[in-house]
DNA sequence: CTGAAAGCGCTAACAA
DNA sequence: TTGTTAGCGCTTTCAG
């Protein structure tokens, strides 16, 4: 491999001058510039990544923490990742994966200095990474809000936001008695909070808008959502609205739905709370609150960016909830007269 | 952050030494030991990872380049990179994820070693990155066969003993009209040989154990999966037993044949080829064989470090198919009497 | 506008 | 069993 020195040599010039033309660091005559790049194409010159690192502190790759236990929310996870990679090729950047339950990793590539800043996924309420992120040198954004963010920036949809949105279109169209078929009891046992800041909001907007909410909790299987629909439409018959929040199981939610003859959009109005791909994918276009999982990602890495050169204050971004009426939802009972 | 000199000076030996005792490549007495991993315990020391790959020639760090378009297969690609995680680290390595497309991404890891070797997931026939990781310095694997593997080594499920085992059991079971309903046109176009080597296992076992293979593509959407199914059945109305190498189509030819009021299992045998977790989360327990994307991504790991130090010679590895019966598939008409 | 030279922190001969 | 020393290839002062 071609080093420094050799293009230095070949293009006649000193290695510092190779290296500020390539970082651009320091104003270069044109055809000093062109001999160089000149010699650059010749040789095939890369950089190599660890001298750099060493020399600059800069490794020019990011950490992303990922949960890679397969589940129900894959295709989130994906869409999630994809979201970072790109955009933090948009910043020069390579991204290294850590597994969620990888906790030592954390301070392996913190320390190491592998890194120059970090993504995590998935945070939950009460988080053991979060300390050990709020102790290293490089900067880090959270995906979810834990309990106690000291310091630390976060981005998420606001689900908050998002429960009001939806009980109020359910509202808007009608309906009076509505019901949340939710994530699976484990997650709730895990206080990842953007299920309880649905449930919040989702509350807060039944109040206020005068309607009913029953929640029922749902495992992704076929056997659960069916359970979870049978034990709704029997202690809450009166419900003509559902709002489900578990991508695994809304496929089965519907076929459910379908196989007791009710018919969705017209009997039972339902939103889901998913990625659009998801809820285009359903046998019946769903109205959806969008979960922008590819927007978070790049956000999530614009903010991360931000924060390596100056020291910009942390900050937590709530991406506002967007609702997209398709064929699951129309005008309820009470809109009928 | 402490240095390596930093732990010298404190454990009162010279920097060689703790190097020595990090990497373990010569041996320390117990006491120098002990008094090196103090220093280190008390300074929080971690090697610099740049420093070591400029010093070592090693980076410990492998590129994964998977396909992060969102689409169909993207459980597969989550348990597949699960596996290339967790088992490169059991080797020490963390991993860098490269998206399929970023072609240059191949150059740049690799011209500016920043990686020690690479995984290339989901290859086509005449695949473009092919020639250029042949070109690199670092050992790869591929996932997936290419037209010439010229010299590097793949691992891949063996979808044409696949193709014959799913053929054998529906024989076995009585059947003598059989369908594949397989993967979309574009993938079909693309060239990614799996479908192609599971149509070859398919027909020559067929034809060996005399029973008809009518061959449908089909769309991963919920519409295209009832249009091959409407189609086979319009075409062929003999068919009995429907092999289905599409993941995201299974969920909705289920669907679609219940609709058609067909029993899966009874009316209609159903063989799936995808993962298992997929095989179990359909409405009816599905009879599969089992597309085992974590081992091939753990297999991938272990190819790729064997070829690290020794030059071991390339090689491909076709892993068996093993198929799990459920209950979508049950004797058919002809083993009825 | 360009060069010379001093490291960055580690590994691995070479010596003892 | 341990220490000394010469780089690894780059960035970035400091000088001109």
């Amino acid at each position: 491999m071609a080093t420094i020195d050799d293009v230095a040599k070949t293009a006649g010039v000193s290695a510092s001058t190779v290296s500020y033309v390539l970082s651009g660091k320091r104003p270069i005559s044109g055809p000093t510039r062109a001999r160089v790049e000149r010699a650059i194409e010749k040789l095939g010159y890369r950089p190599h990544a660890g001298a750099r690192a060493l020399a600059s502190a800069r490794t020019n790759v990011i950490a992303l923490m990922a949960p890679l236990r397969v589940g129900v929310n894959v295709p989130v996870i994906m869409q999630f990742v994809t979201g970072v990679v790109t955009r933090a090729r948009d910043f020069e950047h390579d991204v290294l994966l850590l597994t969620q339950d990888d906790v030592s990793g954390l301070d392996r590539v913190t320390g190491g200095s592998m890194v120059d800043a970090l993504v995590m996924m998935d945070i939950e309420a009460d988080d053991p990474r979060v300390p050990l992120v709020a102790a290293a040198k490089q900067p880090a954004v959270l995906v979810g809000l834990p309990e106690d963010p000291e310091g630390l920036s976060c981005v998420d949809l606001d689900f908050e936001a998002a429960g009001r949105l939806a009980v109020r279109h359910l509202a808007a169209t009608g309906h009076t008695d509505v019901a949340l078929i939710g994530s699976p009891p484990e997650v709730l046992r895990r206080h990842t909070s953007y299920a309880e800041r649905l449930m919040r909001g989702l509350r807060s907007q039944a109040q206020a808008s005068d309607v009913t909410v029953r929640v029922e909790a749902c495992d992704s299987s076929p056997s659960g959502a069916s359970q979870a629909v049978d034990t709704l439409l029997a202690t809450a018959p009166d419900t003509t609205g559902i709002i489900v929040h578990n991508e695994g199981a809304l496929p089965h939610v519907l076929s459910r739905l379908a196989e007791r003859g009710i018919a969705v959009g017209t009997d039972m109005a339902v939103v889901a709370v998913c990625p659009k791909d998801v809820a285009l994918a359903q046998r019946i276009p769903m109205t959806s609150i969008d979960l922008p999982a590819e927007d978070i990602g790049r956000v999530a890495v614009d903010m991360v960016m931000t924060r390596l050169d100056g020291d910009q204050p942390s900050e937590t971004r709530l991406l506002a909830p967007v609702l997209t009426e398709r064929e699951s939802s129309t005008p309820g009972p009470a809109a009928d007269g």
